[in-house]
DNA sequence: CTCAATTCCTATCGGTTTAGTTGGAATATA
DNA sequence: TATATTCCAACTAAACCGATAGGAATTGAG
């Protein structure tokens, strides 16, 4: 339950690399490489990634990708936004006229509190933590 | 991202059905047009609920389901748990050579706390607090 | 200008999971 | 015996997911 998928997984290696290698312009097919991820699969990743303001892509021969702000500004809530979409446990924690049983009843308050309890978690961890290997310390 | 099934939601209503009578038995029948719950479905989310250990199910006539514990010692974690398995963000948090990078690759710890996060939160719900609606007051 | 490298777009596919149904066996009560 | 119930197993339709395929648009190098 809750697993993250594979997209975000990926999403987040390649992340990872960018924030490794900030001086240079990177393409989909080195990450691909290094971090061990199908390259076509990648390239709607990255495109997902520069849609989400995280990173540039510059097109044509020597083109590639870099990221768009310091890996330290960069919380891993919105790298897991930018694939996924916002977490969201039930529908109705956004419009509560999803449940069959009325707006506002009992469980929904038990998921929102759910919902920022993690959101919290993802936005207190920065992509630099990540690859500094201090993701929990906060 | 991070959806809870509609199977746990079921459970997560008949269980606190269940848990505004505890005084008789109470058919799956019964829950399933209280809940608005497909009556066919709600059968094996019951069974399931049995299975681990949280109602007891009695069989034949006048038969059905009551709690096999107050409802403030029921953590919502273990009604999740019945149903959809362990909160389990990637494979690797339990195995970790399922990643393909290696065991204990960076991003790894990050899993384990957010795993511990979800996890600190359901178990510190009860039951209990979900149908009293103070599921954040902690 | 031409070629190659690259991002970017769209469609498709096989596999798995999910929500729900069907049908019925076992069990208990009256 | 008839009825109400849990319990069990197979099935289905739809959605979702990981991945692939093919190619258009863009850019730099020679
Ligand atoms: S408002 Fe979401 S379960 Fe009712
Ligand atoms: S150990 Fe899980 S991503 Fe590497």
């Amino acid at each position: 339950m809750f697993s993250v998928s594979a997209k975000t997984q990926y999403a987040i290696r390649a992340m990872s690399f960018l924030a490794r290698n900030t001086e240079r312009v990177v393409s989909s097919a080195e990450i691909a490489a290094a971090e061990q991820i199908p390259a076509k699969y990648l390239e709607g990743i990255m495109t997902s990634l520069k849609n989400g303001g995280l990173v540039s892509g510059e097109r044509g021969k020597n083109g590639g990708y870099r990221l768009l702000k310091a890996a330290s500004d960069i919380p891993m809530l919105q790298i897991v936004e930018a694939l996924d979409g916002s977490v969201m446990p039930v529908n109705c924690v956004e419009t509560p006229d999803t449940c069959s049983l009325g707006c506002s009843c009992m469980p929904r308050q038990f998921w929102i509190g759910l919902k920022s309890t993690i959101d919290d978690y993802l936005r207190d961890c920065s992509l630099q933590d990540l690859v500094e290997g201090a993701t929990h310390a906060k």
